[in-house]
DNA sequence: ACTCTTAGGACAACGCTTGC
DNA sequence: GCAAGCGTTGTCCTAAGAGT
């Protein structure tokens, strides 16, 4: 595992597109670490501001220059008047692109913000609780208006009323994204290095692949157990200095270990 | 050095399969 | 039957690398 036993080096030695790319991260964070209080964020405006930043601005020049927030519908329809939409979206934003990636999901996610607040006011809030949440369809009767196709999928009530997304453009990686938020929020709990590895083996492929290609899951070896140890290899390797500097945690771990895939392939 | 080509991407929707 | 899980496909932009 040459990225962990170099550490910090290997940070040092990389080209500057990785650097970049890594660097960048943090800063997508920024905003609302600095803006959003626990309390804001447990409110449906809260929570509508962090589905349009992950849904909608992630990677686009807003996000980055900008990162302001908005109490209301309006106020983002006053902003966003006589600005292209290329300021506020980058298509290709988690490196593919998404054709339903637009300015227009800001209102729709305001009319869904409400699905929210249920779920925020329960005790004992689990990861996996806001990540289906986020992906499924929990709400009974949840409406579906999303429109790929146009009309072609309206609950005719033929073979099947397949379960609509929810929220459009919230895939298994953006969910994963909003939770990391979440959590550095303080509205959910950090998760331990076991359970951040249950939720990788569930969604997050590009770590999975990280792991199998530094040899760290074979037959005897699950998913979440070796994140586990790697968690703990990680932290017994570098000093409290370093993993301050790096802002080491269970979360990073897991975006590093898809960088590292990323830069591994392209080399 | 610049243009063109090509491969592949922290994805999302769809549809089929499997398990109650 | 129905619901949830799993695998496949669609889509088009980006950046690395070859070619001129």
């Amino acid at each position: 595992m040459p990225l962990l036993k170099d550490g910090v080096a290997a940070y040092k030695d990389t080209s500057d597109k990785f650097l970049r790319k890594i660097a960048r991260s943090p800063d997508k964070f920024m905003p609302y670490r600095e803006h959003a209080p626990t309390q804001w964020l447990k409110t449906s405006i809260g929570f509508w501001n962090i589905l349009c930043f992950h849904g909608v601005f992630y990677g686009s020049e807003f996000a980055r220059d900008d990162g302001r927030y908005f109490d209301d519908l309006d106020e983002w329809k006053a902003f966003s008047k006589n600005k292209p939409e290329s300021y506020f979206v980058v298509k290709s934003a988690y490196g593919s692109l998404q054709g339903d990636r637009s300015i227009d999901r800001v209102q729709e996610y305001w009319e869904q913000r409400h699905l929210w607040e249920p779920l925020i006011n329960k005790k004992d809030l689990s990861l996996i609780e806001v990540y289906n949440f986020l992906l499924h369809s929990p709400v009974l009767g949840g409406r579906s208006a999303s429109s790929r196709k146009k009309g072609s999928q309206p609950a005719k009530g033929n073979k099947k009323s397949t379960s609509k997304k929810v929220f459009v453009n919230i895939g298994s990686l953006t969910a994963i994204l909003i939770i990391g938020d979440l959590v550095y929020a303080g509205i959910l709990p950090m998760p331990s290095p076991l359970d951040w590895g249950k939720f990788i083996e569930k969604v997050s492929k590009g770590a999975l692949d990280a792991m199998a290609m530094l040899g760290l899951v074979d037959e005897e070896t699950t998913v979440p157990q070796a994140f586990a140890d790697l968690d703990e290899f990680v932290n017994h390797v570098l000093t409290p200095e370093e993993k301050s500097a790096m802002t080491y945690d269970v979360l990073t771990g897991e975006h590093s270990l898809c960088k590292y895939k990323w830069l591994y392939s392209r080399k």
